[in-house]
DNA sequence: ATCAAATACTTTGCATGCAAAGTATATTGC
DNA sequence: GCAATATACTTTGCATGCAAAGTATTTGAT
């Protein structure tokens, strides 16, 4: 056996984790002049698109995970950023909602994706485009229901 | 404005994070029968290709954060994966290398990159292949020295 | 109606990822 | 030679990511 699928130059997966981890600490600076994270700035996003939406909802969006959101969640509030309201008829469930301030926040954040953008030098809109269909896939593949259903 | 690119739907930064997620996710439990986690994991393919290595040669190859590798190696060594043994010539730098139980580990992990492949279903090789290329091109872009250098 | 099971979260414990500060050793410039 | 730098790590503090256990409600089956 030559053991080459152990070689990192030819795992996927060590592609994906760096290129992950280059990703996050690529918006770690235009980040932190709206003061938050980047998973927290995924969560506005998510929420810029729909507010007022059950955490449930805001999970399903954002791919973040349950346990961290709770936490994300309260930060967030704590700066002013969102409120969680408790919902009136599903007493389990809790709603998200911004605060003007978290409202306001999209236009300082509007140039972000293009100047993340400006360092992709290498990869082409088709590239780009190439590439999500692609992650879509493993994503896809790796997913929870997936894998049970499979076996 | 429209704010498109400000969707989730719409950032490849977004299919990355959720990607990577997905894969360490999925390593979990193959790697907990080998008691270790995906960048330890990470630690031992880059030692079975080359053994006795300096700790920044270690971080060059496997990407990880250089606060985080000392304590990941710290627990490796606790384990007798590895040892930690300072250089003669140079105090400064340390040498890790694999115990016999770290090399031995080798033929266990053998049967991983297969059993990973095999939930991508609906990814062919020649796919790999390009997604490969163009993270390459994603880690290179976001690369600190190109940054600096570009601005 | 009522108790078991399912939901929707929250909490806890552990392992990173990362920036920034700290330590020890080696090189350089003068 | 020696102080100023540069190296090679280590340590610290904070923010997740994730599994597993815990809590509060709501559904469902009988």
């Amino acid at each position: 056996m030559s053991y080459e699928q152990l070689k990192l130059k030819n795992q996927l997966c060590h592609r994906l984790y760096m290129a992950s981890n280059s990703i996050v600490r690529a918006y770690r600076e235009p980040l932190s002049e709206l003061n938050i994270t980047y998973p927290q700035y995924v969560v506005m996003m998510a929420l810029w698109e729909q507010d007022k939406i059950t955490i449930a909802e805001l999970l399903e969006k954002t791919a973040i995970d349950g346990g961290a959101m709770t936490q994300i969640l309260k930060k967030m509030a704590d700066k002013q950023l969102l409120e969680i309201i408790k919902d009136a008829q599903d007493k389990r469930k809790r709603l998200v909602q911004l605060t003007s301030e978290g409202q306001a926040l999209k236009k300082k954040a509007a140039h972000i994706p293009k100047q993340i953008g400006c360092k992709f030098n290498s990869i082409d809109s088709a590239q780009a485009q190439q590439l999500m269909q692609l992650l879509d896939l493993v994503v896809e593949d790796l997913s929870e229901s997936k894998t049970i259903e499979s076996f």
